[in-house]
DNA sequence: ATATAGATCTCGTCA
DNA sequence: TGACGAGGTCTATAT
């Protein structure tokens, strides 16, 4: 390996700068738990903030990583020309290795970035339609609080009937699976409990677009209610995706 | 922009190298949710599936992506001398649009990696060992099958107590929260209508290091128990942590 | 620090 | 292809 690129990661590690290197190496993994990877050309990733990347040439997710704060040491071999990166953080006790024997690429920069990324059509923005927009539940829905994250649990809409039974809403963005109604169980008999009235008294409603099959045979034997609703993101795409698009710049 | 980083980024993403670069960009997603991210300096990686990672200079997750499989096209516009790039998953039904103002750096190759990664210590893993080593649930416990993946849920540890009573264990890898005692609950009770004998005769088991307060007490009100369990390879790594790492290169 | 649940979760696996 | 649960999940928020 050129030891002017060596001289260039150690320099660029100091100094704190991003880091991007592409080379061929063999990563172990100790921490939570072991992971060993043989050796392969990928991409390896290192931030300021000491975060450390590695991905391989395919696939979404990065094969491995350790989390801000880290601490990154380089070790050069002399005698097999060979690299030695090792990371520890302490504080979470884990480990990484990484034995480069080739250096393919090499870039490091100081980046200018403080934005935050704004993401719209979470479950929150979906909760947050139903309490604005009741009748999408029923004509005779009353909201009266949403998110409500304290005592009863985390329950994302909360309101009345028209008879002024309790009414208790979870929210999925996506397919409800199995969770959906179990979730709903478990707020509705604490609730239940805290109130000091029977559970079977309290309406329970899941609120998403789709619901896989097993999940609605335990909602309906549960006496709980299935109701198709999209998340409002989407809804707003579909009307005009294109203005929702611009609005933001 | 020089015009020959252009071309070298055109020729890069033709060929399906994989390729990083820093830029200085606007981002703008749409598709299973939408976000937009202002100008800034980050890292974005394109792979040969056509995988899309854009990094900003902190934190361990991208802050916005593109499956595996999108379509990728660069547009310059000479005007105001930039570029768009623009991703697409037409299955997905997903979109990015990246407009770049700065090119800071660019590096693409091809990278041969063809490897797995190799990961020890996870439920499987503690499940096996419960399996292999029946006695830590308690010495009457006689295992029949692990991992029962069958119309009654996902089963971790099954078997019977000496009494020939049905046992039923649920693994976790990490402190136990409210959710384990619901899965299992959900296990026992369609088991219990498979088999056609009462839920309340089946013994349930959270097996997990440690478990929290909530649910140890859920734990307890549905009758089932919690034995702590720590990860088989955690065990060994604080046995020997050394040598089980010499043993894999 | 712990507890809890969402996530543009991702990924593998099985029907 | 959908369903389902694990994940070295990660991340944000509340206690």
């Amino acid at each position: 390996m050129p030891n002017k690129k060596i001289e260039e990661l150690k320099t660029a590690l100091k100094k704190k700068h991003t880091i991007v290197f592409m080379a061929k190496c063999t990563v172990k993994y100790s921490g939570r738990a072991e992971a060993f990877l043989e050796s392969g050309e990928r991409v390896i990733m290192i931030k300021p903030d000491n975060t450390l990347i590695i991905h391989q040439p395919f696939g979404n997710a990065p094969v491995n990583y350790m989390k801000p704060g880290a601490m990154h040491k380089l070790i050069e071999n002399k005698k097999d020309n060979t690299l030695l990166l090792s990371s520890t953080n302490n504080s979470l006790n884990e480990y990484i290795e990484i034995n480069i024997t080739k250096l393919i690429s090499l870039n490091s920069a100081i980046l200018n970035d403080s934005t935050k990324i704004r993401i719209f059509g979470t479950e929150k923005d979906m909760s947050d339609f139903i309490y604005d927009n009741p009748k999408v539940i029923s004509k005779d829905f009353r909201p009266v609080s949403r998110e409500e994250q304290t005592k009863y649990g985390f329950i994302d809409v909360f309101g009345y009937d028209k008879n002024k039974s309790l009414v208790v809403i979870e929210c999925k963005r996506y397919t409800a699976g199995p969770t959906a109604p179990q979730q709903l169980r478990r707020y509705i008999e604490r609730l239940a409990k805290s109130k000091g009235i029977k559970a079977k008294n309290i309406k329970g409603i899941i609120a998403a677009p789709k619901i896989t099959k097993n999940a609605l045979a335990m909602t309906k034997e549960l006496n709980y209610e299935f109701k198709s609703i999209e998340p409002p993101a989407y809804m707003e795409k579909k009307k005009d995706k294109q203005n929702r698009l611009k609005k933001y710049f």
